[in-house]
Formats: C-alpha cells, structure tokens, sequence
DNA sequence: TATTTTGAAAACTGTTACATATTTCAAAAA
DNA sequence: TTTTTGAAATATGTAACAGTTTTCAAAATA
C-alpha cells in the first residue's frame, strides 16, 4: 500500500532549486521585477576573470587560474548617479594611458585628489589633465611633454567636472 | 483629546517609499541579496555620454553634448557566455596600450583575424600578442621593439584563447 | 493669530507562514 | 528486470503580520 516512505536521504535533496542555493524573499519595485529576475537567473554579465600568470593549460573554469567573477558595471562604476563617460580626443594625455578616442569613466561624486587625473573645463575649454595643487597654486597637467601645463589664476572661470576612474580602450 | 483622525488624504501617501513605487517580495539566492539590491537600487547601470568637443558650459544631461547613454556590459561584452577577462602582465604590448595591471576582455566567439591582438599559449606559455598571418606563416608580434615576435612552427604546441576587444586601464 | 506638539491613519518593509508545486527514491506492481 | 506509484522532503510565489516611517490636521501653546 505504501510507497516511499520515512528514511534517510528520503525527498527531494536540498539544494535542488534552479540555483542550487536557499532563497530568500526580498522585495523588489514592480516595474524593475523582470529586470531583476533576467539579472539574477542569466548572472549575464558575471564573467569569469583568469589570472595571466600560467604555464600550462589555460583557462579552464575547472582552473585554479580562475580569480573569480566580476561585472564590469559594478567593477568600473562606484556610484552610477554621479558617473558619466566622455570620449578622449588627442594624445596630451598619453603617459597616463589615455589614447585618442579612448572611452573615459568619470566620477562626479569623489573629490579630486593631488595628482588625480580630472576633466576640467577652463576659460569655456574642456581638457582631462592631471591635478596638481602645491602651495595653494592649482595646476592642470598633461602627461605628454608636446603639451604645456596649464596653471589656475583667481581670474581663470576653471571648473573640475569629476575625477577619472578608468579607461577603456578599444581594440 | 484626537488628533488627526480619519479623513481625506489622511496617512503616510502613496509610492513614498524610496522607489516611489509598489514592491513585491521576490525570491532570491541569498549569495545574491547583496548584488540585486545593489543592482535595484542604484536602478541604471545606462549611464550618459558625452562628447569631449566643448567650449562652453558642459556637460549636463540637457546638454547637446550628449551623445547618448551607454551600459557598459552591454558596450564591451558582445556575447557574454563566450567572454572572460584576463589581468595583463608587463610591457610587450604597450604599444597597442595595453599596461601593466590592464583588464582584458576577451571574446572567445570571435575568430582571430590577420592584426587581431590575441590571447595565446604557446608551449605552456601564456601571452598577449598580435596575431599576424602571411603565406600560411603565423606570427605572434609583441608591440614593443624590446621583445621578440613568435613565429609558430608546426611542432610548436600552441592554441588561440580568444581575441581581446577592449582594454580596461584604471587610473 | 501664529507656531509647535501630538497622535491616528495610511503606506512601507523585512520576514514568516503557508498552500501548492517539484523532485526523489524505494517499494509495489507488472 | 522494468515500470509505476506515492510518501517525503525541499522549492516557490505570495499573503499576512508585526514593526517602522511618514503625513497632516487637530490640539495645545505662545
């Protein structure tokens, strides 16, 4: 009559779900609810990242080569309200590894620090430049010897627009 | 002795909540509740573009100096189940700006075409190179003059890993 | 009259609870 | 030996709940 029945490892395991992991009820805007759930079934852009130090077969994700995984939304954006990208034109900025037509990630949210690379508009120009600040003087310097710095006077309408964080080259 | 009291447009109103929306309890695998919330409440990872050529006030988002917005996962990762990224190690390809410490997207999908830079092992070591094909003799050329180009002979045990699309420079 | 304090009302939020739905495996049947 | 079956155990979507937060007019105060 009876099937089954009560006995060790009895049922369905734990475990068994689509993810192979517990879940947990967490609430979620109605309009962003499909956005969420592709995100969280698909792990889309979760890709792996390898370590290039390997001498023999490489990259497996069986390896232990394997660093982890990373987004690279939440890897190159910290704050994406204050983040917005610009296109570098010309070489003055070379030595920081900034080719033309480069794709820029700039930060509005953090502070420009001493030797920061920023974008800066000054006197209606806009330039990305290091910032340099010593004895109160302000300077915007190129990292390309074919280009002058350029220093800040009380008169000069400068503005720093945010702080570059990365920069994403195209082959 | 009551204060308040029920009436018309009494209580706390409508979508006050930070998403100014209705929520609804969605399930999650806990390893993920940190990212989704991440990934909902900073809501767009579409952030805008701007356009470098500017002389006056600049940039906001009224602006025409918007040239659109950008995802950055959707701009650099064409086929995400065929893409992983690699940390790059020393100098031989500066000349293609790859640095020391870079990121490199990878695309696994898309063949290697004749000046494609390319990820490839050979003899169990692993290397960013540029891929060059001429009368059937397959070169692997660093870009920079202090190192030696590869050319592969047929003993040679090598294999291309995939194409690199994008370098990602930190600052 | 003008300003401040108060508290009921209404929505928000994280979590629990629950009613299916699925999955698994050994016993029963073929 | 193979197929069918059903109890057990977990998964899943959502309602419900308890506690929190916000709002606004009435009450109190100046």
């Amino acid at each position: 009559m009876s099937r089954g029945g009560k006995r060790e490892g009895a049922g369905r395991p734990k475990g068994a779900g689509p993810y192979g992991e517990e879940t947990k009820p967490v609430r979620i805007p109605v309009s962003q609810v499909d956005r969420v759930l592709r995100f969280v079934r698909n792990r889309e852009y979760a890709l792996p990242l390898f370590a290039c130090r390997v001498s023999a077969g490489f990259p497996s994700p069986a390896d232990d080569y394997l660093e982890g995984s990373l987004d690279l939304n939440e890897h190159l954006v910290r704050e994406p309200a204050a983040t917005f990208f610009v296109r570098a034109r010309g070489d003055s900025m070379i030595g920081a590894g900034i080719h033309d037509g480069d794709l820029l990630v700039v930060d509005r949210s953090t502070k420009a620090k001493n030797g920061s690379v920023v974008i800066a508009s000054v006197n209606g120009e806009l330039s990305v430049k290091r910032y340099l600040c010593s004895n109160g003087q302000v300077r915007l310097v190129p990292e390309n010897p074919a280009y002058q710095p350029i220093s800040l006077n009380e008169d000069d309408d400068a503005r720093l627009w945010g702080v570059v964080t990365s920069v994403v080259h195209r082959l």
